[in-house]
DNA sequence: CGCTGCCTTGATCTTCTTCAAAACGTGTGG
DNA sequence: CCACACGTTTTGAAGAAGATCAAGGCAGCG
């Protein structure tokens, strides 16, 4: 049962608890088939390709794998939420991505690099997948189709990239939060009564690292929003009132991906 | 001959003339042959494709394509360089790449998109080549291998705006200018003497539309690396002196490709 | 409770942008 | 060949956005 009045939670994220996550074979097979770049395969060849595949899962907080590691596995999420992170060597981070089920990394494997660039850590408790990078490559030598589906997606990731360069060059910290908090809506948005609950722990910090700016001016302008009744927010979470003055404050040129949202 | 000293110009720049090139058949299958993408194709193959290539020149300045522009077709550079851009509303313009014969732009098309997220300029008086984005489809469908390059040259590319990104949120304007005259001096440096010149044509406006800067700034930089030794400059061009100190500058974070440079 | 992390808010300071004007290089037409 | 005109570059001074430094507050947890 969902948390009843006794409960004294102020959070009102989903408790996936810290503790990682265990796959069950039917949620692999399941998730395996939904994961694009095995759209077309018969299901029969997703089995095949289950043998060579492992999983594990990741407790809150812990790393998945290593900026400087060698790539030698690809991933996909299962459960839970995953973050990459570019750190810099003034101990300064850059949050580059959050990753929800379904998503893939540690793409930089399939292609021959010998490191990850980037660090994983287990935003959530969680469970991924990962396959020998040899192994991936044979598959999309046998099926192009799946290689298609990689290049589609490493090519939106790119132009997500070249969107936020712009951002970065081009806008004032208050239009990138506003732009990084409608992209996660789209994301990871959770629909309850007349807002958006962005499902996933979310600090400052974080929120921060995504749009290149410091932790102080990213709460400063936090509060601001919260202030002007555009959104609610506490420890570790933000939810999404008013949209549209979002979006405006966002600027109009910011091209957002198809909404992927759910409810409670 | 190369300009004697009865000339009078001053800019130590090969005078790709502004006027468009013309490309020679033998021009397109060699340099097709070279291009990554078709790497372990046969060259009947390559004849073959060839069919479905059509090839046009470009004067120094002119527009390729545009933002906005349906993204029908796929393109090769053959001679000369282009500039690939991104326009703000605010007038603000963010240079995303600048491309050298073997590159290839508008990959946007290969992948069903519908429009071109960003503008293409003809830097230099130049002749690409372009193939009809279903074709190339198609051709990435009979032959793995290609797709595979594809895939690998978009990962490159994600991997080099990740870096950006980085860069714009935790360098300062004096690093990223380093670091961008490092990574032109790398793919389209020319060795001359005890310098490397950058081998296209580039304003300080366009130095400060690579690192996320103004024309103002960039300028004074570019000064001030002057003042210092570590490169010459003039109108439009500019030469490094010193690379070990520019390195330094740029911070020791920067992941850069294999030079490809040539001699005069 | 008191501790540890996360968040907030204020004051100051640095970096970079903006506005402005002058100098320079290049190609053009007299 | 010279002088003019245009686009590029340089440099200065004022101003704003955001970083940094510093201190206090609030929630959850042992």
């Amino acid at each position: 049962m969902p948390d009843g009045p006794g409960t004294h939670r102020t959070t009102p994220l989903d408790v996936e608890s810290a503790e990682s996550h265990v796959c069950t074979i039917d949620l692999r097979l399941t998730l395996l088939g939904q994961a694009r770049f095995f759209a077309g395969l018969a299901r029969s060849d997703v089995v095949q390709i289950n043998q060579s595949i492992q999983d594990r899962g990741f407790d809150a907080g812990t790393l998945i794998y290593a900026a400087g590691d060698e790539a030698k596995r690809l991933y996909v999420v299962l459960v839970g939420k995953v973050k990459l992170v570019r750190h810099t060597l003034a101990g300064q981070d850059v949050l580059l991505d959050l990753l929800g089920p379904g998503d893939f990394f540690g793409t930089h494997s399939v292609l021959g690099e010998d490191v990850y660039p980037d660090s994983a850590y287990a935003q959530t408790g969680c469970c991924v997948i990962s396959i020998e990078a040899a192994d991936f490559q044979a598959l999309m030598h046998r099926y192009p189709p799946v290689a298609l589906a990689v290049l589609e997606i490493v090519q939106e990731r790119l132009r997500a990239a070249q969107d936020l360069i712009r951002q970065l060059s081009a806008e004032p910290v208050e239009s990138r939060i506003a732009a990084a908090l409608l992209k996660l809506a789209d994301r990871m948005g959770q629909i309850e009564g007349g807002r958006i609950l962005i499902q996933t722990p979310l600090s400052r910090q974080d929120l921060a690292d995504m749009v290149g700016t410091t932790l102080e001016t990213a709460s400063r302008v936090v509060s601001q929003f919260r202030k002007a009744g555009l959104i609610e927010s506490g420890r570790q979470w933000i939810a999404i009132l008013d949209r549209q003055r979002l979006e405006t404050l966002a600027g109009p040129e910011t091209t957002r991906a198809t909404p992927r949202l759910t409810s409670p």
